[in-house]
DNA sequence: TTTGCGCATTAACCTAGGTTAAAACGAGAT
DNA sequence: ATCTCGTTTTAACCTAGGTTAATGCGCAAA
């Protein structure tokens, strides 16, 4: 039994109109989601309704609240599509039930779950060490594709900074 | 077989004096440390010589360089004993060798990843999403006993300031 | 064609934190 | 008791980014 196909299997396709929410911050969703085609992103609203953006999450990926469907607490992002998208939704209890079934899933889920630890160890230097215009740097060479899909606006969100500071910035580069 | 146990039995006990680095960026190290006794930091050095603190990491903790680890990189960071440390020493391949062989290791480890997925999205939210001040406070209210042990100077590194900024922070709050 | 709206840019001003350096403050070693 | 070394505080100055607001630029709806 392999991973892929055991979402593929027990997923079940939904599809999101363009500026939708699969969930929000608070909420409680128990669900894991894989992404076949669009684009989503999840992102933080803080009480002053300042928005952060914690990850776009691109076709093949996939996404779930942790600290709902895990832990089970509510939600601490929302999650919206900024495309057109369709997903699988898989209930978190059907993937952890999987890997207790099947030993070949446990060890795949393993292996994505370092993967994970990996990419946010990554995020999370970056946050901690760059300024704003190294991670700018970074992410454009990174995700060239991606960038080309997103506004001005959503990039500086996710980079931690405001619009007018990333206009700056691109300014100052060129 | 359970998963502590299993660290217990197969770690390789190993001592560092205070100040005694474990391994140094740039670094090949396959294993994973259990923390004992002691105490230890995990840091990042910019080429300028700037040192950001990646996690402290307390007796009961474990800490590896996935990079190295398990996808055959350098180290990215340096791990350094703040105290007379015991950790136990166990290499990475033995552990998922182990989640291979037994469905229950597996399974425990899946938990452990859970968990480890979540504290890093914390952190990261925390670096992306607030300021210095709200972080430290934090901080300080989330890791009372820990702060006593440490100088202004890592509990600063940790924040992604200078020692400088978090003591005019310290000021302004009293 | 016009209206409206969201996005990007620019400018002026403000603030938090960085930088550098000096001083003050321990705690341990001699 | 004094010296030393690391840590913390304080101060002066600088800079990156935040804030607010005005302007310009599409693009889609009417």
């Amino acid at each position: 039994m392999n991973f892929d196909e055991f979402i593929k299997r027990t997923g079940i396709p939904v599809s999101f109109e363009k500026g939708a929410h699969v969930f929000h911050q608070g909420d409680s969703n128990d669900s894991l989601y894989f992404v076949i085609s669009g684009l989503a992103k999840a992102y933080y609203l803080s009480i002053d309704g300042k928005e952060s953006i914690k990850s776009f999450i691109k076709p093949g990926n996939m996404i779930s609240s942790l600290s709902s469907a895990h832990a089970r607490l509510p939600c601490t992002f929302n999650l919206l599509v900024l495309e057109n998208t369709q997903l699988l939704e898989i209930p978190f209890k059907c993937l952890t039930k999987a890997a207790k079934e099947h030993h070949a899933i446990a060890n795949q889920l393993i292996d994505r779950l370092l993967m994970l630890s990996m990419k946010k160890e990554q995020r999370e230097y970056e946050l901690l060490t760059l300024s704003v215009e190294s991670r700018y740097l970074n992410f454009m060479e990174r995700e060239p594709i991606l960038a080309e899909q997103l506004t001005q606006n959503d990039i500086a969100k996710y980079l931690g900074v405001t619009p007018v500071a990333l206009s700056r910035i691109k300014n100052r580069l060129k």
